[in-house]
DNA sequence: ATTCTCTTGTGCATTGGTGCACAAGCAGTA
DNA sequence: TACTGCTTGTGCACCAATGCACAAGAGAAT
């Protein structure tokens, strides 16, 4: 769909943390950033800020740094944050309500346009402002909304029929939060949260306290 | 503390996984599990399964596998979950609810004991059977109940004076939700979840549809 | 005993990621 | 124009992770 370079996938998972140090070196007055400022608000290497960038054919300026609001651009577009994308979150147990009131998504660029749950209890329901639509018009709801992310927020025994239904229904992309391993094609891309494994994972290192810390994607 | 012999992060954030797919098939009554069964129900490659398994110190059986409680418990003992690890949670927000109300910590060996917010509203109100207690008391709240782990859900602005009072209060590892960079010691092994940016990069690899997946922590 | 089947444990080559260190190059000054 | 100070872009060497491929070994069957 494009000619871009193709990014590594360690890169793509810090564009984010870059974008977000850019917006607050923006916000504070500065209209160029330099990759030791950016390094410093992200939490990584100067290096290896200039590599990641270099990828985004992004061009800085040696001697000064980079054009704060050009770079931003570039980041948005490398990211596919141009326009909004419109999500569905399915199941509205505690944490699918939690995700339906969290601000965080809209103001990034992701508006959500639907909520679905499966129970009678739920459907109908109004939740921040949205009428909880039933699993079985899953279909009709992602293709009436424009929608192209899906969010699973439901237990770990309904996730793969849930996600199979968001394939077929056309969502281009899964985030889930069922601590399960999920099965689709590898045209759909997904990212996994577990909160629970988190968790174990810190037990691993609290362990063996003092040591190497403990890295997320 | 221990003298085991240094598990590598890609093997430790698999374990997880493992320990999931193990209790599945115990729970389907096999006695025995192969590297293959494992690697099938975790998604990854079965050299991959026994590699991983092999820095644990466990030996299976050639010809017939893995023992399925021995590894269990040798999964467990590497995670440090032998005994139940309490959990606070700062910031009563949606996401901070959302995670009190959230049975899956409770099952999985983290009980959440405490739940803590700055705001007088929230303060001395009942949420899934705790009342909520001011943050100015952390410290004690932390050394009273003997919390090791602390959940922050706060807005990235609070989310490092809460970092601070957590260390100082003595907690031992952090899961961070807030959307910000954390300054703490090396001793206290952090993970950061973080929900918007999980999206921005799915945006990434749903641009370039029908190529390779992204993968998670 | 010997043979056959199955599964582990690991050596090794390959790939991907990291970060140092330095040449290249721009802007401002004299 | 020449010089100085700063910052980029990247070559290179190192380290971690991956996965193939195969020898080693356990148990069952003959």
């Amino acid at each position: 769909m494009s000619g871009l370079p193709e990014i590594p996938d360690a890169t793509v998972a810090r564009l984010p943390i870059y974008r977000r140090s850019l917006v607050q070196l923006i916000s504070s007055g500065e209209s160029t950033a330099s990759s030791a400022d950016l390094a410093d608000l992200a939490g990584v290497n100067a290096a290896k800020v200039r590599k990641d960038l270099s990828y985004l054919g992004t061009y800085g300026v040696r001697g000064v740094g980079y054009d704060a609001e050009m770079l931003l651009i570039q980041i948005d577009r490398a990211l596919g944050l141009e326009f909004e994308t419109p999500v569905v979150i399915v199941g509205m147990g505690n944490l699918g309500q939690a995700l339906a009131h969290y601000g965080g998504f809209q103001s990034k660029g992701f508006p959500i346009v639907a909520l679905v749950d499966a129970s009678d209890d739920k459907v109908g329901q109004e939740i921040d402002g949205l009428t909880v639509s039933h699993f079985d018009d899953l279909a009709r709801t992602v293709s009436e909304n424009g929608i192209s992310v899906g969010i699973i927020a439901t237990p770990a025994d309904a996730a793969q029929k849930v996600c199979d239904a968001l394939v077929d229904a056309g969502v281009r992309s899964i985030l889930t939060f069922a601590p399960t391993v999920l099965q689709l094609p590898d045209s759909v891309p997904v990212r996994k949260v577990d909160l629970a494994t988190e968790l174990q994972i810190l037990g691993y290192y609290q362990q063996r306290e003092g040591g190497e810390d403990a890295e997320t994607a």
